[in-house]
DNA sequence: TATGAATGAGTCTTCATTCAT
DNA sequence: GATGAATGAAGACTCATTCAT
């Protein structure tokens, strides 16, 4: 279906999503109101309502359109790739690229922050962890693949602990005064593989 | 100076100070306003700004409340112990006593949330961060006791190492179904130092 | 379009608008606040920034209200008048009614503050200044009509020191124990006219 | 009575009309808070109330202060003149100092906002016409003492005259959207001594 | 199918004043 | 004589949600 036959209703629903998703990336999960949604998204405030039962139900899909989209980016990522990533430090860095996202190439906190806030927001919004589970499992087997086709031999297991080891590293790293926790990942990554 | 000769000003402040830190610990930085805080230590609602400056500042105060109480209790913890832990389970434990609090050995997201929730506030609260890098290092002081007194030698490295592991570990397994973040955490320390 | 048709909402804006000009009227600038102006219309609180996106526009179209309602009245005393204003002391009259208001023929403060308390009251809210600026011209037309009716050839610098004498002597005659303004202007015209 | 051997308490209140002067001068009325007054005077906040029955009683002696301080200045201005004005020009801008203040000469608002802002203020601070009241008349005689030495023979009613053009020239140059109130009041000055 | 209108509850913060010490 | 402590009332403004049309 292309976007000029996509439904209005759906179109619209897809402009509210992308607004809130927007703005939870960019303050987090209180930026997300309905004024704030529909006005970045140049429509009515009644519309927010309209389409989104609760603003948790458009939390919700902002949520899931921050994620898919960085599983898309992660997926593009891999698949630029010609072939084979050779030697750790380029399977360091694609790791990084998928779990941070390659904006955290960057440094500073705000854009590995959204991954964070979505994962220790959950238990708080029960709502999305489901949601939250599914995207999670679906970056395990991008990750997963990195390995497989840099023939390096990597249980589930110790893929678990590489991602623990990243996020750990990025969250302790949230404090500095300047932050860089992608160069505190990339360390940590590096003495485990190294 | 014994609780009946503080200050009843010092006091006041106490409470406010305490009942902030509950609200935080129990419904995270959003439930930390002036209003419940004031309910809640049975105050005037126009005390809550006549001790504090601004709702920054208390929840500055509440974090620091709650971050001194956890190192305390590691501290604690700590001494309650007659000679060196034996075996690596022994320190395994500890560490997660410490890191996570001995409340999170009944499972459950809720105990642990604080600590991520603090960490993963900064960068959007940055008036926390001076407050939790102090306390970060402090909590590592305790945690590398920990390796001291068991002989193991584990350098500063092996350590951030070692509680990135944790703090991934927990991370990622808050949106579990029925989420068990110190097995999780657990479960890693003991492949890394198994 | 009748007061019957005019849609609800802009009735109620309205409503609210009358409300918090006679506030300003009765009170001053002090006196134009959410609550008061939402009491006094009949409305919810929330009502009024649902109108008004801040209370400077609340107080802006009060303000405006106010000078449209003594324009009218300055238009409708011109018109009502058959001919022309036969000798001075009937031009002066004239002057000031339309520049103090009928009701300042009463004596006393209160009927002539309004317009001192506006210009005075512009600096300190820039965003009053354009819309006076407009009110201001517009009374000067209706002022000059007043010479052209009576014959009076009278330039536009000399309107415009006849409305300063006028103004000027109403500010210094604010202090005084039992004031009378009109009066005091009048005696100044008339030394200037007579 | 020298400045060192004033009693500490008459100081302290000094400091805080002295402080409230400022205030007022800047902000207007509405700036002359307890807590503002307190802190700029450097003083405790329970002092404004210990000197001072309520706020009206503090703005009372604020307005005294900038008055008598005007009264001053003009005083001041006054006795540097070696000899006689020369010339209507001379009178004029010596006119001008003295009801506007010498800050007037830079144009804008601001300086010479407050002798208005007073003036119209009376009307809704009752407490405020006498001391008022008293103030004018030294002005007036002050402003009478330029005429005597220009040799120019000046009426008290002339005097009045000229005083209330130009405060009405002030008052409606007030709204201007590049306030030039001295010029504006000298133009009219000119045309009627001229 | 949409949405303008509406609002009760709540947000943080300010303030004049009182009072015990 | 002086002031730290305290607070009820009010300030402007925000927000999720409901509802009539």
């Amino acid at each position: 279906m292309t976007a000029a036959s996509t439904p209005k209703g759906e179109r619209r629903r897809q402009a509210l999503v992308a607004a809130a998703a927007g703005l939870l990336a960019e303050g987090g999960f209180e930026a997300v109101r309905h004024r704030a949604v529909a006005e970045r998204a140049g429509l009515p405030l009644a519309s927010t309502t309209y389409y989104f039962s609760s603003l948790d139900d458009l939390i919700s899909a902002a949520v899931e359109h921050d994620g898919r989209q960085e599983l898309a980016a992660g997926r593009a990522r891999l698949d630029e790739l010609a072939d084979q990533p050779r030697g750790t430090d380029a399977v360091i860095e694609l790791l990084l690229d998928l779990l941070l996202g390659v904006a955290s190439r960057d440094g500073g906190a705000e854009p590995v922050l959204l991954r964070y806030e979505r994962l220790v927001g959950s238990p708080r919004r029960p709502y999305l962890a489901p949601l939250m589970r599914q995207m999670s499992a679906e970056l395990q087997e991008l990750l997963a693949e990195i390995f497989e086709r840099s023939g390096m031999r990597v249980s589930r297991e110790r893929l678990l602990e590489l991602i623990a080891l990243v996020d750990g590293a990025v969250v302790n790293a949230l404090i500095e005064s300047d932050p860089d926790p992608r160069s505190a990942a990339r360390r940590m990554l590096a003495a485990q593989l190294g």
